[in-house]
DNA sequence: GCTTAAAAAGACCGAACGGTCTTTTTTGTT
DNA sequence: AACAAAAAAGACCGTTCGGTCTTTTTAAGC
């Protein structure tokens, strides 16, 4: 990789850890040269504005999740496993000191409703990112019934709403009182749901 | 009430709503000069500053949704009823033409996303206006156990946990893609819970 | 190692920011 | 109606905003 690779995929690794934090409104050209280190020309140089920035910064922050993602659901067959492979990744997501992008939260969460009334192009990036987890856990949840291991009666569209809604939901609670417990209710919760509702008996 | 008290009433509650769209640090005093239809001066000698208006105007946008709960549980008496009560609430919420407000979705989350990281002022705002929304479900559930119409094993915090990040998270879902049935399914969902897993038998 | 193209620096720009202050207008009280 | 007090207007302030452009520095190709 070449310094100019180098230096433009450094700039949006820290642009997505800030603007995670932030947001996008509140974060400035200033903050985003200390975070850098660098100053407006070597910024510009690679980018056309804070929007630009913003955009590529996102698609590297969902990059960055949809990665851990793949790695928890890797090995994991069964539709159970599979969903609750998920829901066991966001239990010490939230605190991990070795990743400083996903102390600010849910890029996906924070995106959509910092953008969801004032940016649409980020709205946009924000709603893809979303559709690729929802299709994800539905299609998860479509081949589990294919295969008998789910309940045929279980709704793949409702459950991957579900999921994903006291997921989320979880992670606001948790950060705004700096208190992972509630995110662990909510994990723990949704457990006892794929368990007990999805599940199809042996 | 005065000319003056009207003035600063008027301001509060359109402060309310444009901060609820565009957020606090996405609001901007010439925004705020267009929908109060006010001056600097006008505004100013009502407020010591931005700040305060944001702070002033959140708390307008929690009485507001309050009201709306305590409307929503009078008459309601078992706990199982109040509880189906808070959910069907939500059902027709966010695209109530009438109320320009919560069309910018909930204030709590909005405003616990925005200010987790950065505005310690507004984040305990947030954080005391989410207190009284978890202890209003918890004593619903505490006195539903007493009275028996909940299930005696059931945990009220959990269940506080559970219903309020499930409704966050079909809110911003359903704001997100500017359709209301990902809340709908959410609500679907937790009224199935309700029923199911709380309510004692009879 | 020299050359040259590119990358980074940083001075600079107009506009918009939050906020102040004086002036004008309006309101409430005699 | 006259007056005093308060409310609103709007000119004005320094700062910061996102962005540009010229200069300097650095890295890549020979």
């Amino acid at each position: 990789m070449s310094k100019a690779q180098d230096t433009k995929a450094h700039i949006i690794k820290q642009a997505a850890a800030l603007f995670n934090h932030k947001g996008y409104a509140g974060s400035s050209m200033s903050d985003l040269m200390r975070v850098t280190g660098l100053q407006k020309g070597g910024i510009y140089n690679h980018f056309c504005g804070k929007d630009e920035i913003a955009l590529e910064a996102f698609d590297f922050a969902v990059n960055h999740i949809q990665q851990k993602f793949m790695a928890a659901l890797k090995g994991e067959r069964h539709a159970v496993d599979r969903l609750i492979a998920i829901l066991s990744l966001y239990e010490n997501l939230l605190d991990d000191p070795d990743d400083p992008l996903v102390q600010g939260g849910c890029p996906i969460l924070n995106t959509a409703v910092e953008s969801d009334d004032t940016h649409p192009a980020l709205r946009n990036r924000a709603q893809q990112a979303m559709d690729s987890w929802r299709m994800l856990i539905q299609h998860i949840v479509d081949r589990g019934i294919r295969r008998g291991e789910l309940h045929s009666t279980v709704d793949p569209a409702s459950v991957a709403t579900i999921l994903i809604a006291t997921i989320e939901g979880g992670v606001m609670l948790s950060k705004l009182y700096g208190d992972s417990c509630y995110l662990q209710q909510a994990l723990s919760h949704l457990k006892t749901y794929v368990h007990r509702d999805l599940a199809a008996p042996i």
